[in-house]
DNA sequence: TGACAGAGTTAGGGGTCCCTAACTATCCTA
DNA sequence: TAGGATAGTTAGGGACCCCTAACTCTGTCA
């Protein structure tokens, strides 16, 4: 048996449960408002997330009053934060992707990859880390073995 | 201005023409049953999907006929398959992922990272094969590193 | 305290994607 | 070549997610 808080969550409710962390972290509560613009959604839409997730379990809602997350909704919307936060330094730190892209890509991507795929992730970006303390930095490296295979890429494109 | 084929393809819509262009390539056209299989739906689902894709100038399509790519639609495809390829490649070569974890994860992410993240992550690959042949395994150095650690994480947790 | 601005909700509608059930076309074999 | 098996389509409907327009609520300020 399953409680309502354990099933399986469509990619736009992550995105809202994730909104809401992010907002109330700042403050008391969330704000419709600031929800929609978070998201860039119509505010209509915020109040029908917010009824899905209320009937999840996942939010506390009242019209008109103030959002908050329950229990399971803070741990749920923690989880969705954590793989974003792993997605995006993998891209940034190990990658060499510039900031807003690796931003955006993991916004998508977080909906998309399992806890085994973050967990190794996560441990490859320690491994990466650890490589740089050691002296034998594998983001430098590999940004340094990019930037010839790229630039030699552009020189044949464009002698 | 755009043509028909230039437009932002959903995701479903993405699976369908990976779906086609993979069966098309073991004979002559994909068979609808067949697609339906592979992609786990109705049949009545691919008839919808035939049908957008046709729209959009992306399959050969009629009713009862066999099904085949337009050379936007085998181009697309062609794109799909290669980022699928390029991430199932990462998550099992340089993540040591089970095949059939990745082949899973790269079937979803394939929808969610674009151009710029794709690219660096096959030079990655390509990094981590060179760091191969140097003697000098980024991915086997990886790898006893994380089973180092989930190691002593297990322990940990279990004394 | 009453009226106004802005926040939030409801109503109604559109697009996508999927399903089942029932129908039609095609193919193969007796 | 007729009939049955299989493949494919259509009709109808549900879930999800978003929108605009119009309404209601709330808080603030003259």
């Amino acid at each position: 048996m399953k409680t309502e808080s354990e099933q399986q969550l469509s990619a736009s409710l992550e995105d809202y449960l994730e909104a809401i962390f992010n907002l109330a972290g700042e403050s008391e509560g969330a704000r419709s408002k600031d929800i929609a613009e978070a998201l860039s959604v119509a505010r209509s839409s915020v109040t029908g997330a917010l009824q899905a997730l209320r009937e999840k379990g996942l939010a506390n809602y009242r019209p008109y009053g103030c959002i908050t997350l329950t229990e399971p909704g803070r741990t749920l919307a923690a989880e969705v934060v954590r793989k974003h936060n792993i997605l995006k330094s993998f891209f940034v730190n190990v990658l060499g992707v510039d900031a807003d892209v690796a931003q955006q890509a993991a916004c998508k991507a977080e909906h998309a990859l399992g806890p085994e795929i973050i967990g190794r992730l996560l441990s490859f970006i320690k491994y990466v880390t650890e490589s740089h303390r050691n002296g034998r930095d594998v983001a430098e490296e590999f940004r340094q073995f990019h930037k010839s295979r790229s630039g030699a890429k552009a020189r044949k494109a464009q002698p």
